[in-house]
DNA sequence: GATAGGTGTGTAATCGATTAACTACGCCCT
DNA sequence: AGGGCGTAGTTAATCGATTACACACCTATC
């Protein structure tokens, strides 16, 4: 910046004043400014910007697992909001782990991100304290904590999973095999119970994990018990219901009847297509990206809750019709 | 800093020698100072240090498309590598959009990232002339540019290409339509290069833009032209491919043949499972992670060539016996 | 007991920007 | 002519760390 300024033959200030549209300077000295910085290709660091001026235009955004299609898609949709405004977004990967969770929001919250949007790897309000304690802004994202403080974006699959939940109750289903998350996640506990409530009495519950792997374990456990009838509560674990489906060879809805929490583009390809809970994640990651923004911006926006649907596709049998 | 330094009646550098681990300060001030940074809940603010030491411990991921599972599990790769090594990665996307790539590379550089891995939207090599010439260290990843001067580290897909090509003649297709990717990406021109040469006469080639629409489009337009066999050079359009071939009510293999570059954990989901060429997407970031820090340590790493391998599991029907 | 050498801390410059406070220079008005 | 005022630009403090250099103190040696 020096350099600039000893070439164009005005003072850093005035450099500066040019850079961020400062009223001040000359059309005149503005001219020359920009050709010496033209001149010299010189980039502003940002690093020194942001430690005097306290922003950093950028927002911290930490998930449990970008490997999931969903959180993938939460991310695209965070990150489009927040270019639209200017900030940048970086992405820290959780692994459903708590601790790499909790090292991710400090190294966030060390490089001083504006905010923070965080889908909590477990129901443990602790991390969510120390940040508001340090004062920074912060949003929950799909899932949320005991006693949450700050604003909280997620969907609500109520209506739907009670749908489902007639439906398969309809169809004469007796045994119902729920895959659901782990009782330590928001999302884990609330999908299974309002489910297995809306069951009253035919669901049976295994809890796995949100991956793939605890899909199909979840899904021997539940055939192995007599289930006819499999929901799982994320697309991961749907994924592993189905591989253990086609292992056993059985025929859906034939044999056993699927649905599962969270659409997938490749869900409708299925011979049949699967019947899914779907979520609007894009909405959901703008929503949130807009709700820490305005947090950044002094207002107190309100939670957001954005209802999930049932799409009926054919996997689910008779019971569509 | 300074209030800790008060709180334990030392100056500011002591502080910052006990942070940094140096071997100055005796163990009586260190847990003085300790105890203070504890009592105060101080954390050090990463961005004066980073503006002091020119260092931010950071790396940037430029891709294409972070909807893309393939570039997902690219990121989640190059993210574990580098915080093995304690880095972080900010993640930018492109959209396959030359333009936004260009900003987010700029930003990326303006944050003074200590190295950039790029997959690049085109085959121009203008930005990377660009990064280059700013001395900061650039690792492409996946594809390549005209004239590349820095390390590449890529999958290698002829000989799977090869083999596949020799399958579907010998199967006696006659008419075998190539989904190929944008003509001015090197993972767009090369496959089908590779591919159309092994075919000798056989192939028709439609060029998508590795989005799932595009990939429909090109299905539909090569099942008119009397195709038998399709082999879409990516998993976004082998997805449009499969709704295309969905809708029409065509059935793999009997009607058509199917193969996709690009493997993912649906695809032997299918009935009958899809044929791939699976690329080591792990490797691939890691390498690519590995690259860029020897790099930034000033060592030359070498290229990286990884193979493709082609996965057979029934869409091309009697090819495979 | 003076000197050399080593050790633990403090002082202050520095990284590259922003910005408050100040200066210098017209210009207008009485 | 002189005072007041607006404007363009400069000087220097500041953000929060790191680190070269200086300094004070202690110990070992002759």
């Amino acid at each position: 910046m020096k350099d600039v300024a000893q070439h164009a033959g005005v003072s850093t200030a005035t450099v500066s004043r040019v850079l961020n549209g400062h009223a001040a300077p000359t059309p005149e000295t503005r001219e020359r400014v920009l050709a010496a910085i033209e001149e010299l290709g010189y980039r502003p660091n940002a690093l020194a910007r942001s430690l005097r001026t306290t922003s950093t235009q950028t927002l911290g955004l930490v998930i449990s697992d970008l490997l999931n299609p969903f959180f993938a898609e939460i991310a695209r949709a965070v990150e489009d909001e927040a270019r639209s405004h200017g900030y940048c977004v970086v992405i820290g990967n959780a692994d459903e782990s708590a601790e790499q969770e909790a090292t991710y929001v400090r190294t966030l919250l060390d490089r001083r991100v504006d905010g923070l949007l965080l889908c909590p790897a477990t129901d443990d309000p602790e991390l969510v304290r120390e940040v508001s304690a340090g004062g920074v802004p912060l949003v929950l994202l799909d899932r949320t904590v005991r006693g949450a403080t700050c604003p909280v974006v997620r969907a609500d699959g109520s209506e739907a999973l009670t749908a489902l939940a007639r439906r398969l109750v309809g169809a004469g289903h007796s045994r119902i095999g729920v895959i659901a998350g782990p009782p330590n996640t928001s999302t884990g506990r609330e999908r299974s119970d309002v489910l297995v409530g809306a069951l009253g009495g035919l669901a049976q519950v295994v809890h796995g994990d949100f991956r793939q792997e605890s899909g199909s374990q979840a899904a021997a456990k539940l055939i192995d018990g007599g289930a006819t009838a499999l929901v799982a509560m994320d697309n991961l674990m749907g994924l592993g219901a189905l591989g253990e489906i086609k292992t056993r060879g059985l025929r859906i809805p034939h044999d056993i009847a699927l649905a599962v929490f969270d659409d997938q583009p490749w869900f409708p390809l299925l011979d049949p297509p699967i019947t899914v809970i779907a979520q609007p994640t894009v909405e959901m990651g703008r929503a949130a990206a807009r709700s820490l923004l305005a947090l950044i911006n002094g207002q107190q926006p309100d939670d957001v809750r954005l209802t999930a649907k049932l799409v009926l596709r054919g996997s689910l049998g008779e019971a569509e019709l």
